[in-house]
DNA sequence: GAGTGGTCTAGACCACGCA
DNA sequence: GCGTGGTCTAGACCACTCT
């Protein structure tokens, strides 16, 4: 899987140093990391190696550099986390933030495809957690979010979750979510689809079946997502 | 629109000054450019300011940059083209390539919408392309596409349009497509639908609006797309 | 071996944020 | 005015490609 380096580059090395210790939390989110400098200096190697490294993770959104002022931990805000990985919108790019209403969640054995997509073992357990949101007070999006549970200790028993789970999965269980991948297609609304999102059965909904990954490519989350799809589109750029 | 530099970086200048022989047409694709050496000594710079801009329009997918041999202008290829732009897979990643069927090309004025969309005079003229497009032999796509027509001259008078139009926009016009703005929804298959794309009236299509845009973000293109959804999906990776 | 891009260093100076 | 990141330079050496 992994080819040989043959030769590896300081500056790689250095890469997965900084990157453990952001695994390992040796920060809290929005906490700044030492200067260059006395990176540098620790390390031992040049500033410039150590800048090379630090525009990486900053490019990555992994970091946050602020001139005068040092790099941060960037932090999953709700707003942050919303307009990276939320991409619905009115047509004409007017951007969204759904609120959310009623979930539910349980502790369960995964599936078979639930294994299969998130690489569990046999006899794993997953977490799965049901949700409505709202756009503009109209329910719009129904969600159904699965975790393998072991990576996730608890969290079936908090009182609520965040609308944006990516900003918990980090500051609560040191998971960065930094992709995902996506697939968007076309159904027919059915007549749960009807109950809970109010459209008529028979009509047009998108499906969006995302695979989140975290900072090694770890799978983390498979959410299917069905979108009211009146009046709403999925934007995406593409460069 | 613009903001005040108010302070200008070197590299800045380097930049601009490389996107524009690029845009005129002062390297063909595929052709090299001068090594960072000669631009440095050239343009009056170090070579390490010449690399980081380089490495920025390599980033950008204007360059490519290949150890021990030069700096080339990426070839909007065929091959090339398709997977940067044409987000249409098979569910679980499988990657297509549509084969081109029947096509027809007209000028005429271009409607309020599409001034609107391409930010063109009320007297301009566009070309308008309706094209169907197979995979794996069957019809699955459904494509009206709209460009300006001064920005095209001719196109219309060929016998053939190539499979992917934006290697013959960079290759005949000069114009480099470096980002897509897309829109997806979803709707009902209408009687034309049906026609085209042998669908049920009535069934899920996905339907793909996309304004693609030029090195200075001018807008160069709209095109709609109606997907036959059925074994399909619009793949996107968030990063 | 010559020429190219890739890595790495050391040091200078600039712009910014803050006390 | 200090400390931070941002720009810019000059030069050394490494890895890759081709002759």
């Amino acid at each position: 899987m992994t080819d040989t380096p043959g030769y590896r580059p300081l500056y790689r090395q250095v890469y997965d140093i900084l990157v453990n210790r952001v695994v390992q939390g040796a920060w809290r989110p929005g906490e700044s990391l030492p200067s260059e400098q006395s990176l540098a200096k620790e390390l031992g190697v040049s500033q410039g190696t150590v800048r090379k490294v630090l525009d990486a993770l900053t490019a990555e959104k992994l970091l946050e550099r602020r001139q005068g002022k040092g790099t941060y931990i960037a932090e999953h805000t709700q707003e942050r986390a919303l307009f990276r990985f939320f991409r619905i919108s009115r047509p004409g790019g007017e951007r969204l933030k759904p609120e959310r209403t009623s979930e539910a969640v349980r502790v369960r054995a995964a599936r078979a495809a639930e294994r299969a997509k998130l690489d569990l073992e046999r006899d794993a357990r997953v977490i799965e957690i049901t949700r409505t949101r709202l756009i503009n007070g109209d329910p719009a999006l129904h969600e159904v979010i699965i975790v393998p549970a072991h990576l996730f200790p608890g969290i079936e028993k908090r009182a609520a979750l965040p609308n944006t789970l990516y900003s918990l999965y980090q500051t609560d269980y040191g998971i960065n979510i930094v992709s995902a991948r996506e697939e968007v297609h076309a159904e027919l609304a059915t007549a749960v689809d009807h109950r809970i999102l109010g459209v008529a059965v028979g009509s047009p909904i998108l499906v969006i079946d995302r695979l989140a990954l975290s900072l090694q490519d770890r799978k983390v989350e498979w959410r299917v997502s069905r979108l009211k799809s009146d009046n709403l589109v999925y934007a995406v750029t593409l460069a």
